[in-house]
RNA sequence: GCAGCAGGCCACCUUAUCGCUGCAAUCCUUUGGAUUGAAGAGGAAAGUCCGGACACCAUAGUGCAACAUAGCGGAUAACAUCCGUCCGUUGAAAAACGAGGACCAGUGCAACAGAAAGCAAGUACAGUUCGGCUGUAGUGAAAUCAGGUAAACUCUAUGUGGUGCAACGCCAUGUAAACCAGUGUUUGAGGGUAGCACGCCUAAAUUGGAGGGUAGGCGGUUUGAACUUUGAAGUAAUUCAAAGUCUAGAUAAAUGAUAAGGCUCGACAGAAUCCGGCUUAUGGCCUGCUUUUUCU
């Protein structure tokens, strides 16, 4: 398997097909169990190395604690508002890291937030995120 | 015009760019991918309160019990829903609401007043076949006589098995104490069966077959008591006929983001097996009706 095909698999830079959605029961039991954790409130980010044994090198997932919205409605706007933060900014990841990643957006606020609130916060994360994993490959 | 009552309709819109989900067609060597096309949440999708469809299970059957419903007539697959109508209650009216079957089958209950609303007593006066026999007065809605009451037991009629698509079927993986069939064995004991009785089911051992749970994939899964239009029957709910349409199928769960413009500045709120209702949340528009009072 070239890199080369594995990237030319991801023609697009803002996609966020289902490919590249975790899924799986155990995945997230794993992802909660062991799974490293970075916070820019309102936001928190989990992730783990992980093989999916086909070719993404990233799964995210985007979750809403039903405690903090009662409501689905709500729960489904601040979802939409994470993936669409995601895509647009997946960039960051996809060209700094090595690697298989699974990653778990968590919101942890309690109010609904603009779409401008969580994009800032989503490229905070993702740039921390980026920046010790470089560290650990050099070191 | 205000106020009130009833019914119906809509659910911010337009354009561009970037995305998401399944479907169809075409292309590529397959798992799969690419391109194009037409689609893509609600009136309540909600609460899970009723009624069904569908699926499985004798632990599913029968009788009793229990529960539900309750004028009358109709509609429906069915209902506690809907329509018509009578009666009652509320309101000035338009209208709304109703736990509206039966107390000459039985049992019970009854405030105040009253001696007494049953198992215990009887005031006054009069009559008398001299017996607390009869009448009148007095209390009360009702008095040794019937009434009232069934959101009192009860009776009558009708209906109700249970569990829910995480049902259930199949595939791959694949170890048993579980399953199926035969042999075998018994007071079918003990045990199980939402209440009781009957009934029903059930053991160890051994041989063979088949293969659980958990996680995964596929089916179930969207063509349906469907929708639109027209005609006919009916006061109506609704039914019948003809023509046309295909209209969400996700599964850590698809409808979003950005930019610009407009207006009345956008409420409640997200399909999860599917339908018919009910209830609750909620922005706006339109139509019809009522007239106690006030204004013109």
């Amino acid at each position: 398997m070239e890199p080369e095909q594995s990237m030319g698999s991801i023609k697009k830079e803002h996609t966020f097909s289902k490919k590249e959605k975790l899924k799986g029961k155990k995945a997230f039991e794993v992802l909660f169990s062991e799974g490293k954790t970075l916070k820019v409130y309102p936001l928190q980010l989990r992730y783990l190395p992980m093989d999916f044994g086909d070719e993404s090198k990233v799964k995210v997932a985007v979750v809403t604690p039903k405690r903090k919205f009662k409501k689905a409605f709500q729960r489904n706007r601040v979802k939409r508002l994470l993936r669409e933060a995601f895509r647009a900014n997946k960039s960051l990841v996809f060209n700094n890291i090595e690697g298989n990643f699974a990653l778990l957006f968590l919101y942890i606020g309690h109010t609904m937030p603009t779409f401008s609130e969580v994009e800032a916060a989503v490229r905070e994360l993702l740039q921390n995120f980026v920046k010790p994993e470089l560290h650990e490959k050099n070191s």
